[in-house]
DNA sequence: GTTCCCATGTAACCCGTTACATGATTTT
DNA sequence: AAAATCATGTAACGGGTTACATGGGAAC
């Protein structure tokens, strides 16, 4: 049996369909906007991808001359494209994600760290979340306003990470409440 | 300047620091009860970070023997090893995380999907969720129980894996109300 | 006139994963 | 007799990353 292609492949994929006639360097800025919260990929892979779609005959790429910009490559699904496109979406879906955060790791190892450092730690992670909150407010507020099934499902995937950050934001009050107590400290 | 050893070395590096003497069959299992939820570590991985901190100088390893199991090596850091620690946990922490969902991503392309099966993603979902709850719940407990700097530090740690999946469960009722109004179908 | 936006790449690395191997002892 | 626990590894792969290169047009 031939190895099966990784899901970022799919992913740009999907991401094709979803924005025919798009760029490369269109597709990054799109997966780095509503993507990257339950699928990050980098510019790097994204063309990596895109090249290997190609290969597979999945897309069909067409150069585009412009005027006030340099040349670009849009691409679209192929017949093929879209088969293998619903079938790795009728597969059965990993239930388990993987998270890995080099702050809460830290944080583990809190015990051995000057309480002042975890404070600082904690406002930072504060910042970070709030940032990705608001990003994702936004987003979900330009979703809202197109009523297309693409965009509801994009609402939905964004909504996850918004109620994951909110959820994270609140843990951050509790973990300080704590420590206010001297529980922590 | 040499480049820097990857975050995984220092949490095997705090992991032997939290639980000395341990070999690296125990320190696998604690890896994946109480630091799988931020900073997956596979076996294979685990062991051969071992080694590195090894040859690094940073742990001490001795031989074990056992009358009903067989010989195991158990390490402790060395001061060396301390002190790589605490350095590192000095350094600025990286606030952003990477998370990645094969299911959150195929999700995003729920709108190519037969509603049934979106439903039944859903479900493997809160499953999966419900699991990892009841999972850090049964941690959160256990680690409540000790009164020391270290336990409260994995705790809180818990805690953030524990109120992100609650929020996630949240997510799924969410959506499934939205669909329930005819708003994803 | 420097800096930002468009647009697409190359090169190299290595981290992390999966699958498999081994073998003694203890439990079912 | 089979399965689970303890315990430590090897082999191979590739996915994803960071850093860098390039170059024209537009904006400030």
């Amino acid at each position: 049996v031939p190895t099966p292609l990784p899901d970022s492949t799919y992913a740009v994929l999907g991401l094709v369909d979803k924005l025919p006639r798009s760029s490369g360097y269109e597709l990054v800025a799109v997966a780095r906007r509503s993507l990257a919260h339950c699928w990050p990929i980098s510019q790097t892979l994204l063309y990596r991808e895109l090249e290997r779609l190609d290969q597979l005959g999945w897309v069909e790429a067409t150069r585009v001359e412009q005027v006030h910009a340099p040349s670009k490559r849009v691409y679209q699904v192929s017949e093929a494209g879209a088969r293998a496109l619903t079938e790795w979406l009728a597969q059965a879906a990993p239930t388990t994600g993987t998270f890995r955060s080099g702050l809460i790791l830290r944080f583990f190892f809190a015990y051995r760290m000057d309480p002042r450092h975890v404070r600082e730690l904690l406002d930072g992670y504060r910042r970070a979340l709030h940032a990705q909150r608001d990003e994702l407010i936004a987003l979900i507020h330009k979703l809202e306003a197109m009523t297309t099934p693409e965009s509801r499902a994009g609402r939905m995937t964004a909504l996850h990470g918004l109620r994951t950050a909110e959820a994270r934001l609140l843990w951050a009050d509790e973990v300080e409440a704590a420590d206010g107590e001297g529980n922590l400290a």
